[in-house]
DNA sequence: TAGACCCAATCC
DNA sequence: GATTGGGTCTAC
């Protein structure tokens, strides 16, 4: 008798996404498990097991024979229980399926960096332990009055004294010999003391109180929780938690960034106290790690964090929250390429709970499911404490009426007046650009050719702080000084603007203002939050940013915000390009004039009468949404139909423009009479990064009973070209690279 | 002619 | 992904 042990072998490589059969004599090893077998010529490799391990009832010997194969026996496991159990498991499978994705790509998805298949993690210190001095209760003994002390001040604590922490090292030792004290290895969290303010007990509002019994009494899976900025999402997520906490059942709840975790951890931490973990990518692996094996083990049930946090092993999950579900962030760009949304739908299929998409501004794709039925749409309208009184105004940048030549071409005049104005009044100004660094463009000023990145063939940006030269999408950087053009000639002229650029310049033009900036460029997470605390406490005059001045923060001082360059991302090269323009300004303009004071928006454009603008403005969701729908119809996107984005990439470029040629005529041949279109191959935008040359193609599709096998098929095509990478991304972020 | 180097094949 | 083994290249 013995066990048949199916194990996915821990390595990355196309030919190992599949089972390796091990054998046990022992029943010590469980779906979920990772596992040491021996592999190849190496000794000793980790492995995941993904099904429950088979009871076979003849000798090894004789099934080895019978079957004409040869097992080889497993070496030990890993953990001590399952890291996955059944459901995940499922998930696992259905991502795996649904993101044409390997099996490795997906696990790695779902763990915490220590625990991730590739660094095997065997070597890392997983939990920390400490010694505990423990009563043995039970052993009668006399103490003196030295021992009587230690033994008083070790009752104290409930679960024991850190030994660590004892001073009388000779009493304890006698103690210890005497069999009245007992050594205990704990095992000891890194995650430290939250400090944690009493939250006042709240009511909902009869609004919220609404959307709640809502989402609690109906039958419905997926809600869609429409609600504007300041309409009280988060006191409703609040409510929900705690409702599944007082079941026994767990949560999780999605937010798009660490910026704005904070609010909502405090909040949450507050409410929830230790039965909370809050995950995100700034803490320490050993952190994530401790976090993650208090999820498994049950100790936390509500579990805060970002993208990944959808695969925490909560235990009996019942809900999952998406907040600011439109957010980007949620979608990954790299492989398994999954959409946190789309997972959490997963997990309602497989484990029957239910998830509440927020936002006020949904994505396109999500408001049109709701119409359709496939979420139960629920309104949140009220907006209190926020002043609505706003006025917009667009300048023209082609109307020189504006425009005077003495200032840099990203101020007009009315924005200048306007600053000025605000600044007498001594109240906030928040200006956006959506551009970081001091200029995107180095030219040089002899033979006029404008630097760029070695491996992308882009322009790079240039970075006065440092004085370096950066691509800012490879992450390419070179110094500045130093750089000598093609000609010869070390003259450069820095052209256009950045966020660093306009801060120079703001100080420059108002040389008595309190001026901070913000952007990703703003190192540390502790750096930016001191930047956004002045600037709440009104402590700064104007705050300068990239999009990251643009969400989630509470400014209650500021009544003029102003767009630099409001056309620059209705340009991206995605059918997104709408979206994420209408997203990024109306959430802008909503921070202006939140509270008693009146808000005045500048927007400086070269296209004024734009209608995404127009309506971004006055932050008219359900306009655009009308308007936007009518796009998508009319060019085929979705929700109309759906989209696969195909990336070729190879180190040799006419092995990569072949191998995009290959899929065009494996498509090509299977597509017919199918509702499937192929666009491409074609170059991206930027054809090579990082020594790697880049081709694309785009699928149409209508039904994904009809696309998926056709996608599925790729496999072959992929292990008949190894020297280069076919990248599929189903339901892309942006179609375009 | 040993050692360096490269590539393809294999892994229960 | 890691290792192996075989083939070829190369330097003294």
């Amino acid at each position: 008798m013995f066990y048949l042990i199916k194990v996915l072998i821990g390595r990355a490589a196309l030919s190992l996404d599949r089972f390796f059969t091990y054998y046990s004599i022992e029943d010590t090893y469980h779906l979920g498990m990772r596992v040491l077998v021996p592999f190849g010529s190496s000794k000793s490799t980790m492995g995941f097991i993904l099904e429950e391990p088979k009871r076979i009832d003849m000798s090894v010997e004789e099934y080895q024979e019978q079957n004409g194969i040869k097992l080889s026996k497993i070496n030990r496991p890993v953990d001590e229980f399952p890291l996955l159990d059944e459901s995940l498991i499922k998930l696992a499978y259905r991502i795996n399926d649904y993101y044409k994705s390997d099996m490795l790509k997906v696990l790695n998805a779902f763990f915490p960096p220590s625990l991730k298949p590739k660094d095997s993690s065997l070597s890392k210190p997983q939990t920390r332990f400490a010694d505990f001095v423990i009563i043995n209760k039970d052993v009668s003994y006399k103490p003196n009055r030295t021992e009587a002390k230690l033994l008083e001040e070790i009752s104290a604590h409930k679960d024991g004294l850190r030994a660590s922490k004892i001073t009388a090292k000779k009493t304890l030792k006698k103690l210890i010999e005497a069999g009245v004290l007992t050594i205990k290895q704990v095992p000891l969290s890194r995650i430290p003391e939250m400090e944690i303010n009493e939250l006042k007990p709240f009511d909902l509002t009869a609004e919220q109180e609404r959307a709640y019994e809502q989402i609690i009494d109906s039958d419905s899976h997926i809600f869609l929780l429409e609600g504007v900025t300041g309409s009280g999402k988060t006191e409703v997520y609040l409510k929900l938690a705690e409702h599944y906490l007082k079941l026994n059942k767990g949560v999780i709840i999605l937010v798009p960034e660490i910026a704005l975790t904070d609010r909502m951890s405090y909040l949450f931490s507050s409410y929830f106290k230790e039965s909370i973990s809050i995950l995100n990518s700034s803490l320490s692996d050993a952190r994530k790690y401790d976090e993650y094996r208090r999820i498994l083990l049950g100790e936390s049930r509500i579990v805060l964090g970002t993208r990944s946090a959808i695969f925490a092993p909560v235990k009996d999950l019942g809900l999952i929250v998406i907040d600011e579900e439109h957010s980007s962030s949620y979608k990954q760009d790299n492989s398994p390429f999954y959409d946190a949304i789309t997972v959490s739908k997963m997990r309602s299929e497989i484990q029957g709970l239910k998830v509440v998409l927020g936002s006020a501004t949904p994505r396109i794709i999500d408001k049109a499911r709701a119409q359709r039925g496939l979420y139960e749409p629920i309104y949140l309208k009220t907006r209190y404490a926020l002043n609505q009184d706003k006025e917009i105004s667009f300048i023209d940048m082609n109307d020189s009426k504006n425009l005077n030549p003495q200032l840099a071409s990203l101020f007009s005049l009315p924005l200048v007046t306007a600053i000025n104005e605000n600044l007498m009044k001594h109240q906030q100004t928040m200006l956006l650009l959506n551009r970081r660094g001091y200029s995107p463009i180095f030219k040089c000023r002899n033979c006029g050719h404008i630097v760029a990145c070695p491996n992308c063939n882009i322009p790079l940006n240039y970075h006065k702080r440092t004085d370096t030269l950066k691509c800012h999408h490879c992450g390419y950087q070179t110094s500045a000084v130093e750089y000598i053009c093609g000609c010869g000639s070390r003259d450069f002229l820095r052209l256009g603007f950045g966020t660093e650029r306009v801060y120079e310049e703001l100080r420059f033009l108002f040389p008595n203002a309190n001026i901070r900036r913000l952007d990703s460029d703003v190192s540390s997470n502790q750096v930016r939050h001191e930047v956004l605390a002045d600037f709440a406490s009104g402590e700064a005059d104007i705050i300068i940013g990239t999009q990251l001045i643009a969400k989630g923060h509470d400014f209650p001082k500021v009544s003029l915000a102003c767009i630099l360059d409001a056309d620059a991302s209705l340009m991206l090269p995605t059918y997104l390009a709408n979206e994420e323009t209408f997203d990024l300004i109306s959430q802008f303009v909503g921070r202006a004039g939140r509270a008693e004071l009146k808000g005045k928006i500048l927007i400086q454009t070269y296209v004024p009468e734009n209608k995404i603008l127009r309506l971004a403005a006055s932050q008219n969701y359900e306009e655009f949404y009308a308007l936007e729908l009518q796009e998508r119809k009319k060019y085929q996107y979705p929700p109309y139909t759906y989209l696969v984005h195909i990336v070729v990439r190879g180190i040799d470029l006419k092995r990569t423009e072949d191998v995009s040629y290959i899929l065009k005529n494996y498509f090509l041949e299977n597509i017919i009479d199918k509702r499937i279109n192929l666009y491409g191959p074609s170059a991206p935008y930027i054809p090579h990064i990082n020594g790697r040359f880049y081709r694309q193609l785009l699928l149409k599709y209508k039904s994904w009973e009809e696309m998926s096998p056709i996608l599925d098929k790729i496999k072959t095509i992929r292990i008949a070209n190894q020297d280069v990478e076919i990248l599929i991304d189903v339901d892309p972020g942006s179609e375009a690279l």
